[in-house]
Order: C-alpha cells, then sequence, then structure tokens
DNA sequence: GCGCAAACTTGCGTGCACGCACTTTTTCTG
DNA sequence: CAGAAAAAGTGCGTGCACGCAAGTTTGCGC
C-alpha cells in the first residue's frame, strides 16, 4: 500500500518509463537551451524539437514554459524532502525532523543547479515558477506528517504540511531578494540572511503547532 | 467605506475614482454575462464590451479571464478580514480574534454572491481562481499580526499570515468538493461539514503558534 | 490659463495554454 | 495470438496574456 505518486516505479511498465524518459528530456532540453541563450530567447517550440516531441506534447509534461526550466533544478525535492523527515527517529522532536529535513535539502546545490539557480534569479518569471514549486511540497509532507501524528490528525496533517511549505516560499522570497520591492504589507525589512537561516527562520514560528500536534496523539496525560 | 486602500488614502483624486469605477463595471459585467450564459460562454473581448473598454485595457485589471468573475464576490474580503481582526479587542487571544474575523467574513453571502458561488463551484477554472483569492489575505493579515505581537516578531507575523491563508484554502477546498478526487496525499476522506465548521477545523492547528507568538511579546499572560 | 509630465488606454504582434478530434503505441483479455 | 481497450502523442484552431509603442487623459507647477 504506497500512494501512487512522484516516489519510485519499480517497474510498473514500459510505458511508465518511456514516459518519465520524456519528461526528463523536455527537462534537460529547456536547462541547456536556457542556459546557452538567454531564458527569453527560449521558445516551446526549441525545447520540444530538442527533446523530439510535438510542441503539443511538451503541454501535456508542463503547464508553462518556466516549469520545465525550474523544474530541472527542484527535480523530485518534494520527495526527497518527505523521505529525509521519515528518515529520522521516531522519537526525535517533529518540528525539529522537518526543519532539518527541509535546510538539508535545500542546501545541498549541485554544480548545475547552482548554475541554473543564478538563471533563475535573474527572470522574474522563472523566480515566480521557482517559488511556486514550493507548494508541491505539501501533499507528499502531508503523508509523513500523518503517520507521526496519527491518522486522526489527517486534517492537521494537511494544514500544517501547507504551513510549511508557505514558510519555505517566504524564506525563499526573502531569501532571493537582490534588489526586489519590500514594501509589500508593513514595509518592514529583514536583512537577506543565508538560505538555511531564512529557512530556520520561517519555520520556527510553525514549531508550537508541531508540538501541540505531536503531543496530541502521545496521550501523556489522561482526564 | 468604499475604499480598497490597503493602508491610507493618498489622494482622492479623480483619476483614481475613475480607475476603482472601471474595475467595478469589469466586475460588474463578468459576473452578470458569467449568470446569464454560461462561464465559458464569456469571452474577454465580450466583458471588456459590456464595461466600455478595449479587451487590452482588460488585462490592465485583471490578470485572467477568472479573476474578473470572482472579484465580484471576494470583493475587498482581505481588507475586511484584516480590520475585523483589528477590530477585536486586544486583550483577546490572537488566535481566537483570526479564527472569528476570518469566520465571520466567509459567512455572510449576500443574495448575489452565493448564486456566484454556485457557479463557481461548477467550473474548475473558477473554482482555482476563487481558492487562489487566498493568497491576497496574507498582506493585509501580515500587518494587523504584526501590531499584536510586535515589530519584533514582522518575519513571524509573515509565516503566520501565510499559514492561515494555506489552511483557508484548504477549508475552502474541503468545502466545495462534491465529486471532486479524494486520493491527494494520504487518501484519507474528510466529510465535508459547514463551511465555518471546515474553517474553525483549519485554524485550530495553527492556534499553538499564535499563542506561543503572543505569549513571546507579552511578558507573561496567563488566559 | 498653459503647457508639461506622468499615468491610463489602446492597437498590434507574438508566443502560449488548452480543448477537440485523430493516429499511434502499449496493455489487457478472451 | 488476435482484437479490443486504454493511454499517450499529435495537428489544428481558438482565445488569451503581455510587451511595445503610439495616442489620450489627468494633474500639477508656472
Amino acid at each position: 500500500m504506497w500512494h501512487a505518486g512522484t516516489v519510485t516505479t519499480p517497474s510498473p511498465g514500459l510505458r511508465e518509463r518511456k514516459k518519465q524518459a520524456t519528461r526528463e528530456a523536455l527537462r534537460e532540453a529547456a536547462l541547456r537551451l536556457a542556459v546557452e541563450r538567454g531564458a527569453d530567447q527560449v521558445r516551446v517550440e526549441d525545447i520540444a524539437e530538442a527533446a523530439g516531441v510535438s510542441p503539443r506534447t511538451y503541454n501535456n509534461y508542463f503547464a508553462s514554459r518556466e516549469q520545465a526550466i525550474v523544474s530541472a533544478v527542484t527535480a523530485d525535492r518534494e520527495a526527497r524532502i518527505a523521505a529525509a523527515v521519515a528518515a529520522r527517529p521516531a522519537g526525535a522532536r517533529l518540528a525539529d525532523a522537518v526543519t532539518e529535513a527541509v535546510v538539508e535539502q535545500y542546501t545541498n546545490a549541485g554544480e548545475r543547479e547552482q548554475e541554473a539557480l543564478l538563471l533563475i534569479t535573474t527572470r522574474t518569471a522563472l523566480r515566480d515558477a521557482f517559488l511556486d514549486t514550493t507548494a508541491s511540497i505539501g501533499p507528499p509532507l502531508t503523508t509523513v506528517i500523518a503517520e507521526r501524528i496519527g491518522d486522526a490528525g489527517a486534517h492537521t496533517a494537511r494544514v500544517l504540511a501547507a504551513s510549511v511549505a508557505a514558510a519555505i516560499r517566504i524564506a525563499l522570497e526573502g531569501w532571493l531578494r537582490p534588489a526586489g520591492s519590500a514594501e509589500a504589507a508593513g514595509g518592514l525589512v529583514v536583512p537577506s540572511g543565508s538560505l538555511p537561516d531564512q529557512l530556520r527562520a520561517a519555520l520556527a514560528p510553525l514549531a508550537p503547532a508541531f508540538d501541540a500536534a505531536e503531543r496530541r496523539t502521545h496521550p501523556i496525560k489522561r482526564g
């Protein structure tokens, strides 16, 4: 009993493998072309051609032009975060497990990923697409959180996962803001620290909620 | 109390009023046409024509076709939520203030709003646009929360506001799911209750985080 | 009053997302 | 093993988002 998702495919058919191969080819082509020429000099038609599929098929895999490029960097980060949380000992504090897993998965930047990130930060459209990837963290994170706090708190798990995703997004926004607008709501500006610092700072306020959810399942008190 | 200003009203210039009038005309036209014919039978060109502007100008006001229709229902709900929170007595628990303000603003459905909501639930694109409006709650809510917990917790306020927005979104998703997909993450299905119940249930897990943030600013407060 | 500058509107062109119908490929079943 | 069924790929057409470069209105200083 595992959920149909982005985890792995033992051997569910020859068909699925070709599908993943096509997706990977599109990711690769999109990133390569974006790095070679500018990001604005790459059309969907070019990416599709480089990957050997029709432009129409491209949209069967990615909803937008930027998604493919960003996808090459983010890859299956959601699944890795969820796996990292699940890998932590069951006795550890859930809030810490989640925080460390997130920081861990966002700090190990590969060589090509670093170059791609540099490209992403320059273009607004790519930055937005990159920030939108945080939304996909929700579902897998919901699963692992639900395993910790029990099925009774399924609803809670979903809210907590979504809150984590929102916090990560805020951290990323604050991180890649070299000359961005700082007037948004309260006009308050927090100096951009390192990414791990931003992530920890953003996730810290949620810790009490995790503690409470976790405490509810471990019946230390009765009556 | 018609101004949509987030914080101040810089100048009630004649120009700004025409702008708001155009926006209102577009909202009105979009909703009316969508109700009259089906939602799919309304093009941007039609809305623009009914409002007396060019199709190009339409996009200067709304980023997508669905936004205008949804905007007619949501109006300035974000501002009203923020105002409702600010209106609560300073001594009250912040978590309760936010929860009640949200429930309050999402339950007073006008007559035409009810009809529009019925329309929204039928079309997936409109539902998505409706859910996306929760994102706009963040900024104003951040401001009022920051006022309560102090500028020191500005970062915290932003995270909490985003978490609230995410929770509201989840509540709405669960509410308008007549025959939707229930397989998302854990395959767990929670029977759809009333909207106020959904909202309270979604916001409840965040209460400890609010308490902790509030406690950090008010030295020792028992309540 | 008188322009001037900024803001708003608009026509035009380009690329893109996506529905629909059809073809091709893979998988299931008798 | 063959044919059916399901699923993925593809061509085509439509409407839309948005940059750009005018044209037009509003507001302000002189």
